[in-house]
DNA sequence: AACTCCTGCAACCGCCTCCCG
DNA sequence: ACGGGAGGCGGTTGCAGGAGT
């Protein structure tokens, strides 16, 4: 190893863990409890330094660790938190019961980061890659994908890659007559409270029960030939512009929260209460578009006050969130 | 079979935050 | 208010083992 050892001044053992140190830490701990974790080695019979011990039992010897190939689940959870959440590995693990940060970390840059480049998309803005390079990486992985190009002569994969495009610019109108809409209510008396990791893994709930796009198996089939908007399956492109305001987004689950945008031109949002959230505000002109919504998400407390916000956004769709919020069909129907 | 390259993951490092005196 | 210690976190490293040649 190229690093210089932490614990080599105390002559303290590093390196991987053999099996009598581990029985000598499990035991201690399911006897004493880990106690302070600098102690511990000592008290344990370990030449090691406590870091090292407290790492150990959390990522590895902890007896409610899951081991195991991540599920489709697991994996949506990750991408959606992480769209979310940013590299907050241990923020995420708190929703992965039995994964630990670490575990997570793995995984992300082993797999989720390189399918989300690979597909196009930014690993950190989960958001479409618009820069030359990244669309060409797109299309070389493509074409390195053997099965499309024995299936799919690349007429097909033009006129396919077209009509994806243009269901993402529907998805960005969507996206943006969601945000156009009523105010938030501010000084309600029956709001919940809610953080806005609540309100995340509602949303998420909200795609479990309806069945919603998953992103994961797209991710896991790229050679769909998606741009990775995953919109087709889900939305009907007979639906036109024109009939767009009368759609109305259903939220099937019980919590109260806002999502707001800010096109400069003041704010509007959507209320998510129990039952359903309606946009009633009219249409921004198409051209507002350009000027991609910052959305800001706010929560309140029992009294009706905002107690939390947060914002993101303010770019293209996102891959991992806004999709899923807001492209399946059973979502949205017209009055 | 031998070698090289690649991938996954356990483990380490250094920084940050929190807590307590 | 401040400083030090302990724990926690995220980034990174390097080894082991599998895949490819």
């Amino acid at each position: 190893m190229g690093r210089s050892p932490c614990c080599d001044e105390n002559g303290l053992k590093k390196g991987p863990w053999t099996p009598e140190e581990d029985h000598k830490l499990v035991q201690y701990i399911q006897k004493h409890g880990h106690g302070s974790w600098r102690a511990l080695p000592k008290l344990a019979g370990l030449n090691r330094c406590g870091k090292s011990c407290r790492l150990r039992w959390t990522n590895y010897l902890r007896p409610d660790i899951k081991r195991g190939k991540f599920s489709q689940e697991e994996e949506q959870t990750i991408l959606n938190l992480h769209s979310f959440l940013g590299n907050k590995w241990s923020a995420i693990a708190t929703h992965l019961p039995g994964r630990t940060d670490n575990e997570i970390k793995n995984f992300w840059n082993t797999h989720l980061k390189k399918k989300l480049i690979q597909m196009g998309f930014d690993p950190m803005t989960h958001r479409p890659r618009t820069d030359i390079f990244s669309s060409l990486s797109h299309l070389i992985a493509l074409a390195n994908l053997k099965d499309v190009m024995d299936h799919h002569p690349w007429e097909e994969h033009a006129v396919r890659l077209q009509a994806e495009a243009a269901q993402v610019a529907r998805l960005q109108y969507i996206q943006y007559l969601l945000h156009s809409s009523t105010p938030v209510p501010t000084g309600s008396s029956n709001l919940t409270g809610l953080t806005d990791i609540e309100a995340f893994n509602l949303l998420n709930s909200m795609k479990e029960q309806q069945n919603m796009l998953n992103l994961s198996s797209q991710l896991e089939s790229p050679n769909s030939g998606s741009l990775g908007l995953a919109t087709t399956q889900s939305f009907d492109s007979s639906i036109s512009f024109s009939q767009m305001p009368d759609l109305q987004l259903q939220v099937p689950c019980s919590f109260q929260t806002s999502l707001s945008s800010d096109f400069g031109q003041g704010t509007n949002s959507v209320l998510f209460s129990q039952g359903e959230a309606t946009p009633t505000s009219p249409w921004l002109p198409t051209s507002s578009l350009n000027t991609p919504p910052l959305v800001t998400q706010t929560s309140f407390n029992s009294s009706g006050d905002a107690c939390s916000t947060s914002s993101y956004g303010g770019g293209a769709p996102s891959a991992a969130f806004w999709p899923e919020l807001l492209l399946d069909d059973s979502f949205l129907h017209e009055n």
